[in-house]
DNA sequence: CATCTTGTTGAAAATGAAAATCATTTTTGT
DNA sequence: ACAAAAATGATTTTCATTTTCAACAAGATG
């Protein structure tokens, strides 16, 4: 609901209209998993919404980012992916480059250290983004179990 | 000298062969400023070489990035860019947003905090990725200037 | 050196995600 | 209901990157 309210406020302070289009976007949006790419979410919404264009998921995500209710994020497979930001804090992220699992997480420690980087360098920090890559749990054990055959 | 014999030697390996393009586009890479993009080193090499196409320059960097004596970078702005990786270690970015500026730095804290972050979801790091978006002291500045005004 | 095999080159075309276009439709204030 | 302004969706365009392919060059062999 919150959520809902927040679109259509951003929508009308910026003289924007509230459209069936984009509601139906929205709360795709918000109960398909996250890390979603456009093409991942068009296609889940074009099952119940056959009308709605790839264009306007597009240009939906892009406003929702622009609003602050979604975050965009680039994880090197050529797809700009979205996910919910107005609830969570800032994250950054553990991607599986096994099985594209991708797990989040917070480190105030890091947060510090990346302050004092900055300053050393006389930077004033605007965003920053800390992508690990690596094998999840589950992947390793599975590749355990392939040695031991 | 030891980048050339590196190259060679790769390439001789993998059954590839030393080519006077291949040599001018290494030495190009190799004299040209970090962190270019595939278009400005063809720009920089088709002033001496006009002979030499894109395609080869393009390829010929993915090639250098195989081979371990380059690395791909992405910055955000739709160009992947190249920088010499033999002899300097693995560091992470400060970018300013403004100029572009790029700074290189190195955190031993950030580093363990991040094996100590991926042990604890049982992850095991194959590469990370940590970019530092700002304003660089040059233009914080500047900033300054334009507001005295 | 001559010949052969195989990899390379460069121009052009293809690809694919993102963005723009535009005629038509929808929203919204009056 | 009406008019003005914005949104839609099919299509096209953009732009970096990658592939194609015929001509060419490197390197091996005798
Ligand atoms: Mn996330
Ligand atoms: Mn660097
Ligand atoms: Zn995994
Ligand atoms: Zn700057």
């Amino acid at each position: 609901m919150t959520y809902k309210n927040s679109f259509r406020e951003y929508l009308g302070k910026h003289g924007l209209k509230a459209t069936r289009q984009r509601e139906v976007i929205l709360d795709a949006f918000l109960s398909a998993g996250s890390h979603l790419s456009t093409e991942e979410l068009y296609r889940t919404i074009r099952e119940k919404n056959p009308g709605i264009g790839y264009a306007t998921v597009h240009r939906t995500l892009k406003l929702l980012a622009e609003s602050g209710l979604a975050a965009q994020r680039h994880f090197g497979d050529g797809h700009t992916r979205y996910e919910c930001s107005s609830e969570e804090q800032h994250h950054d992220h553990l991607i599986c480059t096994v099985c594209g699992t991708i797990i989040e997480f917070e480190n105030p420690g890091i947060e510090r250290l990346q302050e004092q980087v900055a300053a050393r360098h006389g930077f004033v920090i605007e965003q920053h983004r800390l992508e690990i890559y690596g094998r999840c749990a589950g992947c390793l054990v599975k590749k355990e179990k392939k040695q031991a055959i």
